[in-house]
RNA sequence: GCGCUCUUAGCUCAGCUGGAUAGAGCAUCGGUUUUCUAAACCGAGGGUCGGUGGUUCGAGUCCACCAGAGCGCACCA
C-alpha cells in the first residue's frame, strides 16, 4: 500500500493513453515524474510534477498542461476531494476522508508487508562487515560499522532480498604474528613469572591478553612454551580462536550474528591468491614495476623497488597497487583480491562492504579489482562509516590503542545498553561524524530519541492493556466506515510515508532514515495524545471504558509501523516503561 | 601535493537521487498534569543552506573553482 506509487502508476497510464490518442507528447524518459509529499502547510495529501516534466516536449507551459490533466484525473477517481494546480505547475491532490478508511484497512490487513518495496528486483546480496582483526575484543571504533552493516542487512531482508552476512577474518600476516607473540609472552608470564616485554612496541599490551593466555594454558597443558617457533603454529590457531570467541560474544551482545566467517589463511593456503593473480595476468593487469613516492614523503625515506603490481590506475585509482612484499609473501590487498574473487565465484548479484573511515582510501583499489574480475562496474558497493566521537560530561575523550586502554564494545554496552547503542549510532547519516554522548544517551528524556520512540509504543500498549486487548494479536475489523478527523489523518499521512522511507533507505543503503522517520512519527503521536487532555474526543478510551474500532485500528496501525521499524533497527519495543 | 567525506539556526543534525514558503532536537524565554504513562505536550524568537560562478522552467541538492574541518595516502591490516 504505497499511495505515492499507486498514483504515479495511474498518472503514467493516463499520459500514455493521451499520447496514444495523439493529444500529448512524451519526453524520452518518464523517470523524472514523481508523486510526492507536499511541503508543510499545504492543504493537500500528495502532489505531482508531471506537468512540469511534460512541459518541454509539448512546448506548452506546465500550468496549461496541469490544467488539462487535472480534469482528467478527477474524473477517474471519486476519492479525490480537491485537485488543484499550484504556481510552477504542481498538481496537488487532497483526498476525501473516506479515502483513509480504505488506506487503514489495507495497512492493517497486510501489516506484515506494509512498507516492503515490491517494485525492487529481488537480488542476492553478500554483505561483508566488521572484519576486525582477530587480535582482541571489538572496540567502539568497530561498533558503528557493525551496526550499520547489520541494519542494512535487515532492510534488504525486509525487502525480501537474499542476504548473506559475512566476516573476513584477517588471520594472516604480521599483525597476527605479533599478536601470537604477545600471547606467548603472557603465557610465559604466567608459567615462568617472566616480565612481559612492555617496551616492545610491536606487541599488544592489553590486559585481555592475560585472560587469553590463561584460557590457553588451562586447556592445553601438554603444550611447551620454551621456544616461540616451536609452538607458533598451534599458538596462532589457539590465540585467533580465543579472539574470535571474544569478538563473537561482542557481536552477539550487540545483536549481530554473521552467517559466515571466512579465514584469510585458508584463502592463502588454498592457493586462491595465485589463482586470482593468474586471472589478472591473463587480462594483462599485472606487471613488475615501481611505485612513485607520495609527494608528502621525503625522498630520503623512500625505498624504490620492483614489485608485482596490479594496474588499478586502469580503473581510476591514483597509483597501481602492490600484490607481493619483498619477502615474497602476499600483501593484504592480494589476499583480499583473492577473497573477492572467491565471493564472486559464489554468484551474488551484488557485493557490499562496510568500511571504517580510515579505510576509505582502500575503496578504489578493491572496487577496481572486482570490476576487473567481474567485468561489471558497481558489482561491489563500499559504504563508509565515519568516525564516532565519544563525549562524556561535555568533554571528548580519546582512546589510545597503544596503551591498550581503549573503550570496548563491552564497556559501551554495559554503560548504555544495546538498544541505545544501536539507535544512537544509526540516528545520523553514516557520512557524517557522530557525537556519541554517554551522558545524553543514558538520559531518560526527550534528549534521547530511543526512549522517545519506545515511549510512544508503551503509551499505545497501555491503552490496549486498559481495554484488555493484546497488542501483539492481529486485529480484525469487519467494517471500515469511519470518519477520521484532520488530526488523525495527519498521522495516517505519516504512516503512508513509511514505504517511501523504506524505499529510500534500501535503495541508497541509508539506514539512518528509519530512526529519523520513527522519531517524526512518534512526535506526531505524542502531540495527538496530549490533545486528549483538553479534547475528550481525542482520547482513545471513552467514558464507558471502551475503545471504538476507529481508534483501535488507528493505534494498531501506528504500533505496527513502530514495531516494524524498531525491529529493523534491532531494538526492543517495551510495552511498559 | 593527491584522494575520500563533510560545511544548513548559537550547538547537534534531517532534508526522500533537481521542485513550491528549507525542517527537527538541544539551549533560551513563557505556558500545560483531579482525566488513557508529563520519559509527554503547546507557544515565542532564531537562516545570505561556507564563498563565487555555471547548467535550466526550477539548485541546499548537479558541475567547476575557491576556503575551512575530519580521515587517509609504501611491503601495515
Amino acid at each position: 500500500m504505497n499511495i505515492f506509487d499507486h498514483y504515479l502508476d495511474k498518472i503514467i497510464i493516463l499520459i500514455k493513453k493521451l499520447n496514444k490518442e495523439g493529444s500529448l507528447e512524451l519526453p524520452e524518459s518518464l523517470n523524472g515524474i514523481n508523486v510526492d509529499i507536499p511541503p508543510l502547510n499545504f492543504d493537500c495529501d500528495i502532489s505531482t510534477n508531471v506537468a512540469m516534466v511534460l512541459s518541454k516536449a509539448n512546448k506548452k507551459s506546465s500550468i496549461d498542461i496541469a490544467n488539462t490533466l487535472v480534469g482528467l484525473i478527477k474524473d477517474t477517481d471519486e476519492k479525490i476531494e480537491t485537485i488543484s494546480v499550484a504556481k510552477p505547475g504542481f498538481i496537488n491532490i487532497k483526498f476525501k476522508a473516506i479515502y483513509w478508511n480504505n488506506f487503514i484497512k489495507n495497512v492493517n490487513e497486510d501489516y506484515k508487508n506494509f512498507g516492503v518495496n515490491i517494485k525492487e528486483e529481488k537480488k542476492k546480496y553478500l554483505i561483508e562487515f566488521v572484519s576486525a582483526n582477530p587480535t582482541g575484543p571489538l572496540h567502539v571504533g568497530h561498533c558503528r560499522g557493525a551496526i550499520l552493516g547489520d541494519v542494512i542487512s535487515n532492510i534488504l531482508i525486509f525487502n525480501k532480498h537474499d542476504v548473506s552476512k559475512e566476516y573476513y577474518v584477517n588471520d594472516y600476516g604480521n599483525q597476527i604474528i605479533n599478536f601470537t607473540k604477545s600471547v606467548y609472552f603472557r603465557i610465559r608470564e604466567i608459567l615462568y613469572n617472566e616480565k612481559f616485554p612492555i617496551e616492545n612496541t610491536d606487541l599488544y599490551p592489553g590486559d585481555y591478553l592475560v585472560d587469553i593466555a590463561k584460557n590457553i594454558t588451562d586447556l592445553n597443558n601438554n603444550l611447551k612454551f620454551d621456544k616461540f617457533d616451536d609452538v607458533s603454529k598451534e599458538l596462532t590457531l589457539l590465540s585467533v580462536a580465543e579472539s574470535l570467541k571474544l569478538i563473537k560474544t561482542n557481536l552477539a551482545n550487540l545483536g549481530i550474528v554473521h552467517d559466515k566467517f571466512t579465514s584469510e589463511t585458508e584463502i592463502v593456503i588454498n592457493k586462491e591468491v595465485e589463482k586470482v593473480i593468474e586471472k589478472l595476468k591473463q587480462k594483462n593487469l599485472v606487471y613488475k614495476g615501481k611505485i612513485k613516492a607520495p609527494k608528502a614523503d621525503d625522498d630520503k625515506n623512500w625505498v624504490e623497488r620492483d614489485q608485482l603490481l596490479f594496474r588499478s590506475t586502469d580503473f581510476g585509482d591514483d597509483k597501481d597497487r602492490a600484490l607481493q612484499k619483498s619477502d615474497k609473501s602476499w600483501t593484504y590487498f592480494a589476499s583480499d583480491a583473492a577473497y573477492h574473487h572467491n565471493k564472486l565465484s559464489r554468484n551474488y548479484d551484488l557485493l557490499i562492504n562496510i568500511l571504517g573511515a580510515d579505510h576509505a582510501g582502500y575503496i578504489k583499489r578493491i572496487t577496481s579489482v572486482v570490476e576487473a574480475l567481474s567485468g561489471t562496474k558497481n558489482k561491489l558497493i563500499c559504504k563508509v562509516s565515519q568516525l564516532v566521537k565519544l563525549i562524556k560530561d561535555g568533554k571528548p575523550f580519546k582512546m589510545s590503542k597503544r596503551k591498550g586502554d581503549y573503550i570496548t564494545v563491552e564497556d559501551l554496552i554495559s554503560e548504555v545498553g544495546k538498544d541505545a547503542t544501536r539507535f544512537i549510532m544509526l540516528n545520523r547519516s553514516s557520512d557524517v561524524e557522530l557525537d556519541f554522548d554517554f551522558t545524553k544517551v543514558k538520559e531518560k528524556s526527550k534528549d534521547n530519541p530511543l526512549y522517545y520512540v519506545q515511549y510512544c509504543y508503551a503509551r499505545i500498549s497501555s491503552v490496549f492493556r486498559h481495554v484488555n486487548l493484546d497488542i501483539n494479536k492481529d486485529l480484525t475489523i469487519y467494517e471500515y466506515n469511519f470518519n477520521y478527523s484532520n488530526d488523525e489523518i495527519k498521522i495516517l499521512k505519516k504512516i503512508a510515508e513509511w514505504p517511501k522511507c523504506i524505499e529510500a533507505a534500501s535503495l541508497r543503503l541509508e539506514p539512518h532514515r528509519i530512526p529519523v522517520y520513527l522519531y517524526e512519527l512518534s512526535s506526531e503521536f505524542h502531540s495527538y495524545w496530549n490533545m486528549g487532555k483538553e479534547n475528550y474526543s481525542k482520547r482513545f478510551i471513552n467514558d464507558k471504558k471502551k475503545i471504538p474500532n476507529e481508534k483501535l485500528v488507528f493505534l494498531k496501525v501506528i504500533s505496527n509501523v513502530i514495531k516494524s521499524g524498531m525491529t529493523i533497527v534491532g531494538v526492543n519495543t517495551p510495552e511498559k516503561m
